[in-house]
DNA sequence: ATTTTTGATGCAACGGAAGTGCATTTATTA
DNA sequence: TAATAAATGCACTTCCGTTGCATCAAAAAT
């Protein structure tokens, strides 16, 4: 509990009471959160605290934002160290076409592409879709 | 123009007025175009008409959907004998954050990636952002 | 300790994009 | 030409993201 309220203070993110509790959420989930799953988590919070709480979390590098390609924004916990917006710490998201669930998979970054001439990349995005390990056993 | 329609055909899709145009509009514009785009090109027609072209083309394999993490769906014309469905033939796809613009880079394929034990890769999706060729000379 | 200021939360509403049901028109083929 | 199937148009719905403004709680300054 107390980990939560330095991680967040050390973010620059005030520890609200509601911050705590959704960032425990994201916590225990271990798989990407759409801002309608927390929704339905804190049926009483206000929508629109919920949808600027992960802004919040985005912009001080505690959540970083996925697009698993359902249009519909997921977010997950930033690994302590995680530096999102650096090349090489880009690492794939996979989506599973039978529970829909998208999850990080921090180990396996993104390969080094080779651009043709004059195109300059500054970021990536990769998911791959398929059955995950839950849904294949 | 008889090229097009023969296309369509080849594909079983009916050549209407409507859906040679806007084959046509996909084939000069060189970049992925989204839902909106065609309405702005064709403000006379209606907007379901445009929408389930769209559909129709993609299921018949004539476009391909886009998701560049604009959170619009972007379609481009496949190239003659492109199997989307298939891993070897998934390109990748660039978004300028310039101009906004998205485009098919046929050449380059996603690499192959490891997956961790369990995991299945049905399709992939790798969308690299930056800019582009355009913008950048 | 009280005021001032800043930040967090709640309410209401808007806008864009995707999607659907049904009527109507156009094209195919019987 | 009549019957059938497909394409188009209209109206409407839903879902998600987003914003403006009022209110409430917390931190800083006096």
């Amino acid at each position: 509990m107390k980990e939560i309220e330095k991680r967040l203070n050390d973010n620059g993110v005030r520890p609200t009471a509601m911050r705590i509790l959704i960032y425990k959420y994201m916590a225990e989930k271990e798989v990407a959160v759409a801002l309608t799953d927390i929704e339905n988590a804190f049926a009483k919070a206000d929508r629109t605290t919920l949808y600027r709480t992960l802004k919040t979390f985005e912009e001080k590098g505690i959540v970083h934002q996925i697009d698993d390609g359902t249009h519909i924004s997921k977010y997950a916990l930033c690994e302590p160290g995680c530096n999102c917006e650096l090349e090489q710490d880009l690492h794939l998201h996979f989506h599973c076409n039978n529970c829909e669930e998208t999850v990080c998979l921090t180990e396996q970054k993104i390969p080094h592409i080779n651009l043709p001439d004059g195109y300059i990349a500054e970021d990536a995005n990769l998911i791959v879709k398929g059955i995950c390990e839950k849904c294949s056993g």
